[in-house]
DNA sequence: TGTACATCAGTGAACGCGCGTTCACTGATGTAC
DNA sequence: TGTACATCAGTGAACGCGCGTTCACTGATGTAC
């Protein structure tokens, strides 16, 4: 957590030049979102955590909201990532893949609450095809390959889209992040951990669905 | 929309006196939340745009802080009210008042959007049992509620618990409220309308739980 | 019904502060020959 | 391998601006008698 002292990783400041300013800052701007939120955090501030004068974000960001738009992009980037991940490793059995998707999209809330805020919550609007929006299409992506390799499994005759069981288990997941799975205090306590409550509702879901766990 | 530059509704002003300027500040905030959203928006904004000196504020909140956080607790007692309404209307079959809850949360947060991100996205943290917190509550209780009335239509032996169901719910809503339902242009588009989609997905999970439409 | 007075809810001037932004500059780095 | 030069990526000073906040003040309102 001391991301926004840090100069970006490995090579650090060499002498007058930075020598990686422009991860520095995007580094800087995680560490200050997630102290004070993605409206009190500001393009001097970053400057100031990543150790270098006012003036020297411009050479890299146009202004802040490209400051903000680039750390989205890599949260939407980074969490295609982790969702691929989760899909590949273990039990191919589309169902179990499915429930590795939602469950690394929890625990990329919880591990990234900074980028998370930024990709969602930063009132910043993404244009159609936009990097951003293409970064974020791509997330989805991954969630609609597994609900089309899990309605291929079942019988031609009773195959549900499987884009509209991408769209609610998607939903169903962002909620649950969104509402209890963040780790801040301002988020209602529930009888049961984010992980469980998540599974258990895709379970149903697809119960009613007429496809079985296991 | 001409909130921000009205003086919080009948009465008006009145020579030296307002007369209603908290009423007026608060509409002032919604205005400008919904131009600029949360963090664009500042305490002398809303002064300006209720027609009163800077300083005038500090009469009736401590800070922007307490502005906002007046703001979403009238959203969360509005939504409240709003989700009782819809379910108390119409057809009791608990599917039925389901639905139209549902239904009723979409719709406040396409007609609220300034109230929504102040509720949902201000990065406010509401401590427990403050009157947010507690607001926020019986917006969930009118979910519970309808899903124990559901729950007991099911012969005893196969009930579900109905806060599980009631968090399954609210979380699906919630996300197809913040991923699809929002007005501005930033929101991916998806081949059939928030609401449908919500409507269908909710089936399925009833389905799920061997529950019947009608 | 009128008067005196207390309280309420505004004003407007003032202040410090930090942010965003520009600018001419300069040290460091890379490259052509 | 050395030198000259272009380019890159910083500096630091400067500026205007608007915000948050305080303060003594004052006009309007309510009330006791």
């Amino acid at each position: 957590m001391d991301r926004q002292k840090g100069y970006g990783g490995r090579g650090g400041r060499r002498g007058y030049h930075h020598g990686n300013l422009r991860e520095a800052l995007i580094n800087a701007a995680l560490g200050l979102i997630s102290e004070k939120g993605t409206a009190g955090f500001t393009f001097a501030d970053a400057a100031r955590a990543a150790g270098v004068s006012a003036a020297a974000p411009y050479r890299h960001f146009r202004d802040r909201d490209a400051l903000m738009a680039d750390v989205a992009q890599r949260g939407f980037e980074q969490l295609e990532g982790d969702l691929a991940l989760a899909a590949a490793k273990g039990d191919q059995s589309p169902v179990a893949v499915i429930d590795r998707i939602a469950r690394a999209y929890l625990d990329f809330t919880r591990r990234e609450p900074a980028q998370f805020s930024a990709m969602f919550e930063s009132g910043q609007v993404f244009t159609e095809s936009s990097d951003v929006r293409l970064a974020a299409d791509r997330v989805f992506n991954v969630m609609l390959d597994a609900c089309k390799t899990l309605v291929e499994t079942q019988p031609a005759d009773q195959r549900a889209p499987a884009m509209m069981i991408a769209l609610h288990i998607n939903a169903l997941t962002h909620g649950v992040a969104s509402l209890f799975a963040r780790g801040d205090e301002s988020r209602r306590p529930i009888p049961m951990p984010p992980e469980q409550l998540l599974e258990a509702g895709i379970l149903v879901y697809l119960e009613g669905l007429g496809i079985n766990a296991d």
